[in-house]
DNA sequence: ACACTAATGGCACCCAGCGCCACAAAGATA
DNA sequence: TATCTTTGTGGCGCTGGGTGCCATTAGTGT
């Protein structure tokens, strides 16, 4: 348990804190891997170590958050129809404290509205997608890899990201309710 | 009409024709601009004035084919059911000439099996999405931002390219068929 | 021959990202 | 206390995409 070696200089939180800050000031493009480093106070070079790209930076810890994502749907009741599971487990997921949603807000209008971003979540994107893809393919008793699972995959995230698009745009939108009302639409596919 | 100052040095078609020989060869990421440069004969610069990015190239003249979906769409019966037009249109806009089917195949092999090429994408999706929005958008009445136009155009695209991926995985496949059966999930969303 | 026009391509530069490696800061061991 | 091991730091130099600048070139029109 104890800890060996040279302690850390940083942490991911203490750089996304200043990288937001200097996106906010001066947009995204505008602001340099250097500048980032400077804020921080740490070496340029560091920074790659806690976040592979300047484009990961925004999406912060998305990658262990769909573990959670994961858990959430395999605890959903298998007497559940199939649709109504994804339908929910997306809610659950995207189920963000009051407190928490003015920064989850600021973050995805950051991703979804930076060109560079949005090309880069295609990543973030099929991680996502696939959690669904495998869920599906168990209940199914079919492979990950089949197109059933995969399409439900896809259409689960555009449903999901023009429920994004929606709540940004309004600024009184609740986004839980917008992400009902789009991935109701499932329902279509899957009986 | 006739042509005034310093002809040309190349063309789109030379260069993506030397470009996908190289990428053949080597592979997407290891071939720079300069290599394609040197093959084409003409400068880096120059390149850079032809497609604004290394990433634009395996797109091609795309974005000058949408108007052509958009005619495909605008001319589709009013009294066709909408999902119906949509699907209808699809197919249209993916009908290439036998003689033309194994380059669009590699085509979208190189797209769709390149991580930097699936991101980059991104931006030619949201044209093509939009191409269906303003269509839905005009039919019902709406704008082409309100979310119904605009969840059309995500589905649309989830499911073409599910059609896409099968297309590619499977030698044997028709294009055609697979879209016709990804795309009549649409239904189930515009009913 | 002389303008005019439009494309070329070299040059210098910025920035993301990576491999390399010397070095710094901690705990462990003696 | 001195040394060893472990682990993170950060500087250096390089590659490659992409851009602004600008002199040059190759055509057309008078």
């Amino acid at each position: 348990m104890s800890s060996r070696g040279r302690p850390g200089a940083t942490s991911h939180a203490r750089i996304e804190e200043s990288a937001f800050r200097l996106f906010a000031e001066r947009g995204f493009d505008d602001v340099t891997m250097a500048d980032i480093a400077a804020e921080v106070g740490v070496g340029r070079r560091t920074l790659f170590r806690y976040f592979e790209s300047k484009n990961d930076i925004p999406w912060g810890q998305f990658a262990s958050t769909l573990e959670h994502f994961r858990q959430i749907l395999a605890s959903m009741p298998v007497d559940l129809p199939l649709w109504e599971a994804v339908h929910r487990g997306v809610l659950a997921f995207n189920d963000v404290p009051d407190s928490a949603v003015p920064p989850h807000r600021d973050r995805m209008r950051l991703i979804l509205g930076t060109p560079a971003l949005q090309a880069h979540s295609v990543h973030q994107y099929a991680e996502w997608r696939d959690v669904i893809a495998d869920y599906v393919a168990r209940r199914r008793g079919l492979e990950p890899t089949d197109i059933l699972p995969r399409t439900v995959g896809s259409v689960s995230l555009a449903l999901a990201i023009s429920a994004y698009e929606g709540w940004l745009a309004d600024p009184n939108a609740d986004l839980a309710t917008l992400l009902d009302q789009t991935m109701t639409s499932l329902r279509g596919y899957l009986s």
